[in-house]
DNA sequence: CTTGACTTGTTATTACATAACATGAGAAGA
DNA sequence: TCTTCTCATGTTATGTAATAACAAGTCAAG
């Protein structure tokens, strides 16, 4: 753990967002580190790679991993207005997933699981 | 359905594989359509907007739609090797993740769930 | 002290996606 | 028939996301 990978998963946490690549190369460029797209993509893949954030397709974003070390089938619940990110744990998801795709030979290594849609305080509110 | 929607279609479904906008947007231009990528991108749009095709977000892919019509909750299994894409259905799966995002108040919209992992020509091959 | 693995940084380029505007065809209504 | 509206298609230009390839510094093992 370096300072940019340590300042870049701070940033995940602080924010507690989805958030884009560039998003986060700007706070660490304003820390010192360097500008350019590599140093944030390489750090986050390092996050990744060592389970302390995801990755979330539908966003192009990066998001911090709530929990981190447990062995957990990440479902990421996307709030489509206010772009929070929760992130749970449905083991039985997982598990009908393998089924199915075992049935048709299809041996699964990495899944993703991300719903679009409102979380409780923006539901409450006006859409 | 209009030429460009309707070729677009073909092209995804002669394939059978997941594509990306700007290959289709090749063969669009092949066959005479516009070679700017809007053309693409719209097709491709409508065509997942009218159940007839999917974005894949972990490849910034497209693949035609197998079961149009059909109230359907779609999985996709996306091979690593070969880039086919297998869709099936697992209710359960959609089934889980409502149940589980309903617990904490969140209204899942949409889903998107992929697995990535070897289909059962390339397990038998050699990696 | 030197080799090798690794981290960080750079420049440059590629890939993916959309904004904004122009044109033309076809349906609906005066 | 003519007008108007809608919508599909096409364009130019730009914005956003991601990676390739290389240079330089650190640090531990031998």
């Amino acid at each position: 753990m370096t300072p940019v990978r340590r300042r870049t998963l701070e940033i995940l946490l602080e924010t507690h967002r989805a958030m884009g690549a560039y998003e986060v190369l700007d706070r660490l460029a304003e820390d010192g580190f360097g500008r350019q797209p590599p140093v944030a993509y390489r750090a986050l893949e390092f996050l990744v790679e060592h389970g302390l954030a995801h990755r979330l397709q539908r966003l192009n974003a990066f998001a911090a991993c709530l929990h981190p070390g447990e062995e957990h089938a990440p479902v990421f619940l996307i709030c489509r207005k206010c772009d929070k990110v929760a992130e749970t744990s449905a083991p039985a998801v997982r598990n009908t997933l393998h089924d199915a795709a075992g049935e048709m030979g299809f041996t699964v290594e990495r899944a993703t699981i991300e719903a679009l849609g409102l979380c409780p305080v923006c539901a409450e509110g006006r859409e």
